[in-house]
RNA sequence: GUCCCCAUCGUCUAGAGGCCUAGGACAUCGCCCUUUCACGGCGACAACACGGGUUCGAAUCCCGUUGGGGACGCCA
């Protein structure tokens, strides 16, 4: 068995794409099969290099393998034309000299009388009337579709059928010598010996036209797999009008791989039963394309959102960092430092660049924290605060060692003393060390940050609450 | 216009004629846990598009209607 991933270099990576790339791989790992990533890139207009490479790069980002590949079409222009030529000689196919005007002339006319619109098969019928041709003058080469149904299992449609009659005799190779994606795409199919296209929906009515052309080379069809569209919130085809299309956008907002790969594993497949977080080798043990919906399936960034942070919730410090350094800009520090930081962080937000806000009490100085006005106005009030902030300062002082349980008893038995609760003392102590509202519990934040710097923070607190300092407050 | 496809909560979905008083998840709203924020727990809201058949019995099968989507290039 042998599955292939074939992206036009046009572009990002697209969501949808991603998801056909995941299907098809894990189809292949499933059932012990081989992944071939081809890069389709005879449109040289507007195929570039730069869209491959990056395609080929956020696969690897997303975790998408391949055994084969990348391999490029741009490399076997030969064998295209060759193979063109051996179905002209054996009238499989034929020159065709109209011209690119001519047509679009024949098909505004088409359109105008409101008439479905067809090829008139003008050059087919001077070919097979024998009449001289010049070769030299520039012409396409079209296939010469036989009337007559065209059946076809599909694994996610099941029976398929097309009537012959309606399909165009379709331009295989250009006027330019490259071969069209029909021409190609088959070609390399057969040469490269795939078993299993599983592909987007709108090429199910592709499919006939490469069957008849599998036939024209007597090979063997592979089977099909038509994926449903993924659809934006207005039900359309996902489109930029309503949100983040590429792998990348969702990189860069900060959408770890794992997630990214388990939502989209999930439009249009579940493992059968209620798991909703899996790897890529747990659905390896159970994907089939067979059991992928018909139905189109919305994509709803809350639901990745949540993912995500289920994700980040269950990663490691050491596996996050990676993915988290762009996010951190100049203030990037290496895993040891920031480890137990990310730790405390990393269940509290749904995206890294959430994650990376988060840990700014941790990497700023101790004068760069501001107080947040709301959480200031709510927590820094009473005549006597000050003074007691002066007191838990002195008391976190004497403890030793500074960690969560003792600077937490230590805390508690100074409010106990002095007849207030705790709270009293750790919503100003937050401010002080965080200058937030929210943070992961202020003890484990004080044990990462340290005593030292602790209690700089907290002295600098008191001075600002005995009107020393101005303008640290949002 | 022609051809093709699809149809369960707002969204992703479970459901292969009786197990369905239609299950789970996201989102929303309560309550609980709690030093805050999250996480978590409990609960609420919420769907078989419509109409005909078939059947003792239909979300499940058939037909039609409606709605939605896709394809009709010397793009892929």
């Amino acid at each position: 068995m042998k599955l292939r991933f074939a992206p036009s270099p046009t572009g990002f990576l697209h969501v949808g794409g991603a998801r056909t790339a995941i299907f098809n791989l894990l189809h292949a790992r499933r059932h012990g099969g081989t992944m071939l990533l081809r890069i389709e890139d005879t449109d040289v207009e507007r195929s570039k290099q730069h869209h491959a490479e990056q395609i080929v790069s956020s696969l690897r980002w997303l975790g998408v393998e391949w055994d084969e590949g990348p391999l490029y079409q741009s490399d076997r222009l030969d064998r295209y034309r060759e193979r063109a030529e051996e179905l002209v000689e054996a009238h499989k196919a034929y020159r065709c000299y109209c011209t690119v005007e001519e047509l679009e002339a024949e098909r505004t006319a088409a359109e105008q009388a409101s008439v479905n619109y067809r090829y008139s098969g003008r050059c087919r019928m001077r070919a097979e009337a024998g009449e001289p041709q010049p070769h030299d003058a520039p012409h396409v080469i079209r296939f010469k579709v036989q009337s007559g149904a065209i059946e076809f299992h599909d694994l996610i449609r099941g029976d398929v059928h097309f009537e012959g009659e309606l399909i165009d005799d379709f331009v295989l190779l250009r006027s330019d010598g490259n071969p069209t994606y029909h021409l190609s795409v088959v070609i390399d199919d057969v040469d490269m010996e795939i078993t299993h296209v599983a592909r987007g929906d709108d090429h199910l009515s592709n499919t006939p036209k490469h069957i008849l052309l599998f036939r024209a080379f007597d090979a063997n069809v592979p089977v099909f797999a038509h994926l449903p569209l993924i659809l934006g919130s207005d039900r359309k085809r996902l489109s930029k009008r309503t949100g983040a299309t590429s792998a990348e956008e969702y990189r860069d907002m900060g959408i770890v791989p794992q997630a990214l790969f388990n939502f989209l594993l999930l439009l249009g497949w579940n493992p059968g039963d209620d798991r909703e977080i899996l790897t890529r080798d747990e659905a390896a043990q159970s994907f089939d394309l067979s059991d992928v919906n018909k139905a189109p399936a919305v994509f709803d960034p809350e639901k990745l959102l949540w993912m995500n942070g289920q994700y980040l919730m269950r990663m490691s410090a050491d596996e996050i960092h990676p993915h988290l350094v762009p996010f951190l800009g100049e203030r990037v520090r290496p895993l040891e430092e920031l480890r137990a930081a990310i730790e405390l962080s990393k269940g509290r937000g749904r995206t890294l660049a959430e994650i990376a806000a988060q840990l700014d009490p941790y990497l700023i100085e101790d004068d760069a924290i501001v107080y947040d006005e709301e959480a200031a106005k709510k927590h820094l009030k009473g005549e006597d605060l000050a003074s007691r902030m002066a007191e838990l300062h002195a008391t976190l002082a004497n403890v030793e060692p500074f960690d969560v349980t003792t600077s937490e008893q230590a805390l508690r038995a100074l409010a106990e003393s002095r007849g207030v609760s705790a709270a009293k003392l750790i919503h100003p102590l937050r401010l002080a060390l965080t200058g937030r509202g929210a943070s992961p519990p202020i003890f484990d934040v004080a044990v990462v940050l340290g005593k030292e710097k602790s209690l700089r923070r907290l002295q600098r607190l008191i001075d600002y609450l005995n009107g020393h300092l101005n303008g640290v407050t949002s």
